[in-house]
DNA sequence: CCTCGCATGTGAACAGTGTATACATTGCCA
DNA sequence: TGGCAATGTATACACTGTTCACATGCGAGG
């Protein structure tokens, strides 16, 4: 495959493909039409058979970044052993991840949430959202949280680590600052007790 | 004054006095170099007598939105009456001011945490960061937060603000969502309960 | 007072962006 | 098999930031 110049059937595809490379190591700005084209080996203007405007691939791509953060979150969430606990331990690990992704893939990170690609974050793409809240329905289900806190509780818990996340990805890990470790375990400590729940 | 085409003397200050304009109007994306030379009546070349680059010049513009940020705080903090629970009030008010900038003035807060233009937050212009530990000291002083939660309370109210500041000011207001003015309240709340605070 | 130096501003150019338009190629279907 | 719609090309244009050689004028030292 591969081999005619014409054609070669799933640009658009592999476009995205090497603009979520370029994105993850070097951030949004590295997101630049005519370099995603040469990686393709196509020329500039290809690509708008297949996106109207940049912005729309730009769209594209942090519809996928958000994808991977949704991904991250889930494999965390999978990866908490049963026991006791369990449904607690899982939602901390589910918030970790959260800010974990934000601070390991900067990029990303702030691709998936630059500013006129996010549409409506709950609506478009609910897999992150779900994810929480399929947490925060456990933790009601099995008595760790108190049920009044429930319906208010995704704002506070996203809000939380959403807002953590973004410090650290953005302003660069400060040497005299707070470990990142241990600013996790402090937000997510403190987001348990917004929720009323007590250990 | 501003007659002599050359050295009007203080360029500098026009330039940022256009930018911090353009960029509440419209975001980060118009501070374009030309467009400010145009403004200020002058040659594009002519910037480069005060910034070295157009990266030098958006580092100062974000620390100007940085600074009407902590104005804004400092300013719903004074206008908070005294009286019964005043300590609690005033900090409460101060993050409801954070998350009401971002929505109010996107443009100046996209611009103040734009990547690369946030070297230390805390360092470099303390200003916002302390005005919040003050009220938070305020609070444990008088009894209202338990001081053992002290040390955490930065980052964990911090955190919160700027996260629902973040997602508020990024995302456009759905009409389905949480109206802005309850999604304020119900992060406050969880800040209040997260530092142990008991109305 | 004058003059010369240095800060400041100008003009023209260049490379790198996104994008539009006219044209070329190819796969597919009637 | 012929033609047509989808896909890719070549070229050009407007608009970025940036550079460099040159122009101007303010202010300090003779």
């Amino acid at each position: 495959m591969t081999e005619s110049p014409y054609h070669h059937g799933n640009l658009r595809a592999v476009l995205l493909d090497h603009a979520l490379r370029r994105v993850r190591q070097h951030g949004p700005s590295a997101l630049v039409l005519r370099d995603l084209a040469k990686d393709a080996g196509v020329s500039p203007a290809a690509a708008y058979r297949h996106f109207d405007t940049i912005e729309h691939l730009r769209a594209e791509v942090a519809r996928l970044a958000r994808q991977e953060l949704a991904t991250a979150m889930l494999a965390a969430r999978n990866r908490t052993s049963r026991g006791r606990n369990a449904s607690l331990r899982r939602f901390e690990a589910i918030g970790r991840a959260y800010v974990r992704f934000a601070v390991d893939e900067p990029g990303w990170f702030e691709t998936a949430f630059a500013k006129g690609t996010v549409l409506a974050t709950t609506r478009e793409d609910p897999m992150a959202w779900d994810v929480l809240v399929d947490a925060l329905d456990e933790l009601v289900a099995d008595g760790t949280m108190p049920a009044r806190y429930r319906e208010t509780a995704p704002l506070v818990a996203w809000a939380s680590v959403h807002g953590l996340g973004a410090l650290l990805s953005t302003t660069p890990h400060r040497p005299d600052g707070t470990p990142v470790d241990e600013a996790i375990d402090v937000v997510v400590a403190g987001v348990v007790r917004a929720l009323g729940i007590i250990r």
